[in-house]
RNA sequence: CGGAGCGUGGCGCAGUCUGGUAGCGCACUCGACUGGGGGUCGAGAGGUCCCGCGUUCGAAUCGCGGCGCUCCGACCA
């Protein structure tokens, strides 16, 4: 490809909204060009980069004998309705209509649809198991589109999803996608590393997610600085410090004017935190519940969420915590009648804890559960922090925030009981298969790609995904000399099987050289003047500092060695 | 959805406070020179100043309303 035919225009500068080293660059190199928040247009140069991945995830999903298939972006709302999701998704559905009125949303995922294609090729435990997997566009109203392809509305997404006929054998589905995910990433030059996430409301056993560890990710992690333990913030458990012992002591209230945070009442009592109970009122599913927890740790929502089965879980706005006849910061359970109270082990077990009153300026000592109050429901709902004690060897956890490239799931036969995913087992009995699902998104690893290989000057392709392999400048190019030359190297290049971009454009070589920098192939090559007198053409692997002078014949095994080290 | 910022030629910005015929750098076109790190000179083209309503003799500039974009948060199987 010769730059002067290649509809690219590089940019000097990048356009103010972009922050991210990644959107900076795909906007200044050219590889895309956007169109509105979380939608851009790929240019040819972005689009090579995008479907090398694609082919990348493409063998490594073959290689295992997942099968790949193609299913409708446009589903009949009933479908949604059908699995639940419809309402649980809510406002992350594109919706839609056609000419008779008829309601579709755009996929923003394909459990559902997928489980239709699956169910009606399954009728017996011989047909199973098997992986599907589908490389293709997903649509999601997101609340808040970000960081160019870190975050879109309209994204490429590899699902693969897998049909077993027990948990057992999907153990093994599980670990094949996971195995392969490591390749893949291994191949794209990205590190990630697997961490436990939460499986979400909506079931299933084991998940994790590979994350590309970077500042600007959205995704906490908790790290274990001894044993290795990974997990998202919302699936972290911590070990919990110790209650301080005791035995039950006799209620008692005591004046505490105007204490109305935890920090503030274990000052005022002289008490560690460790001893008082903490109040937050959530409504879950439009019901008001009372969460209580010891008071030096925090609430994990998503636990709290999981642990009352809930699909909505927000907290109280002051108007309903007036309502339910809530006092903030004086707020306990001893007493409480008319909503739900989920406690965490820490506030069942510690004995003579400082909880509220139920009414302001006044706490009261020697709460015990059982005796003054009563959970209804007692779940680990502690949020892990930076610091906390890690629960498999007591270590010390470390937040890091990520970007998550890619989900795992084991799923169970949520979809495929309300789907209709049946088959008869060697009793012919009719059982529903146990899926997993397994999703990678294609936009974000590129963006983490580039997040992962650029400098100050630009984009250092890994050899696997860049756009092209080589790079040419030609400096003069008008002079017969230089042409015969750039004419000779570029052919024997090609028929070395490597991807050529020249820049043949008339401009000033310090352009050229800029904007090879920029767009980051690994290997540049200049042909010229300067270096023909020196024996033959420049080379210049784009992650080393120094260029040196090589016969023009050993250009390409140079650059298979050089392409072999760009990883 | 809450908080903040921004919207002027393709990109980066000035002009807005204090109303008076829209400007700079880069990019683009043509010509010449130059030819190893975004080069020089000359001549050009390109604008619904986000949109609407209002105030005014006159609005990029003031007022009201809306839209869009970005960041932080909420949200995000």
């Amino acid at each position: 490809m010769h730059m002067s035919k290649l509809m690219v225009k590089t940019l000097r500068e990048a356009p103010a909204e972009a922050e991210l080293p990644s959107h900076r660059l795909l906007l200044r190199a050219g590889l895309m060009v956007p169109l509105a928040a979380g939608l851009y247009c790929f240019t040819p140069l972005g689009w090579k980069v995008h479907q090398r991945l694609e082919n990348i995830i493409r063998e490594e999903m073959d290689r295992y004998g997942a099968q790949e298939i193609h299913l409708p972006a446009l589903h009949p709302l009933e479908t949604w309705e059908q699995s639940g999701r419809a309402a649980t998704m809510g406002p992350i559905l594109f919706h839609l209509r056609d000419r008779r009125e008829r309601e579709f949303v755009l996929g923003p995922t394909h459990e559902e649809v997928v489980s239709i294609l699956a169910g009606r090729s399954i009728q017996s435990y011989r047909d199973l198991p098997f992986t599907l997997y589908q490389i293709q566009t997903k649509f999601r109203d997101e609340p808040r589109p970000r960081g160019g392809l870190i975050r879109l509305r309209e994204f490429y997404m590899k699902d693969a999803y897998s049909f077993d006929p027990d948990w057992e054998t999907l153990d093994h589905s599980y670990r094949d996608a996971f195995d392969a995910y490591l390749r893949i990433f291994e191949r794209a030059g990205l590190p990630v590393i697997a961490v436990e996430a939460d499986s979400g409301a909506i079931g299933g056993k084991d998940s994790q997610e590979f994350v590309y560890l970077t500042e600007s990710g959205e995704d906490e992690i908790l790290l274990c600085d001894s044993c290795g333990y990974a997990a998202n913030a919302e699936k972290a458990n911590i070990q919990k410090p110790a209650p301080v012992p005791g035995e039950a002591l006799p209620l008692e209230e005591v004046a505490t004017p105007g204490v109305t945070t935890i920090a503030g009442l274990a000052e005022f009592l002289g008490l560690e935190e460790r001893q008082t109970a903490k109040a937050v009122f959530y409504l879950a599913d439009g019901e008001p519940v009372f969460a209580c927890i010891r008071g030096d740790l925090d609430v994990n929502e998503t636990k709290l969420q999981n642990a009352l089965k809930a699909t909505t879980l927000e907290v109280m706005d002051e108007a309903a915590v007036k309502k339910h006849g809530l006092i903030a910061g004086s707020a306990s359970a001893v007493g409480l009648t008319g909503m739900r109270v989920v406690a965490d082990e820490t506030a069942v077990e510690a004995p003579n804890l400082v909880a509220g009153a139920n009414k302001d300026d006044a706490h009261l000592r020697n709460v015990n559960h059982g005796r003054d109050w009563r959970a209804d429901i007692t779940a680990d709902i502690a949020l892990a922090r930076d610091g906390d004690a890690c629960a498999k060897c007591g270590g010390r956890l470390t937040v890091r925030r990520g970007i998550e490239m890619a989900h795992v799931f084991k799923l169970g036969t949520m979809y495929s009981e309300s789907m209709g995913v049946h088959f008869l087992d060697e009793q012919g009995e009719r059982q529903p298969a146990v899926m997993g699902c397994y999703g990678i998104g294609l936009e974000r690893m590129l963006a983490a790609v580039i997040e992962e290989n650029h400098d100050e000057n630009g984009i250092t392709w890994p050899a696997a995904v860049a756009p092209f392999d080589v790079h040419i400048v030609v400096i003069n190019g008008d002079q017969a000399e230089v042409a015969e030359a750039l004419a000779q190297l570029e052919s024997d290049c090609e028929a070395a099987g490597l991807r050529v971009l020249v820049d043949d454009r008339d401009d000033s070589p310090g352009t050229k050289f800029k904007d090879a920098d920029l767009m980051g192939m690994p290997v540049r090559l200049t042909v010229s003047p300067r270096a023909l007198k020196g024996g033959g053409v420049e080379f210049k692997p784009r992650r080393e500092a120094e260029a040196r002078v090589i016969p023009a014949g050993e250009a390409p095994g140079e650059i298979r060695t050089a392409l072999a080290e760009a990883r």
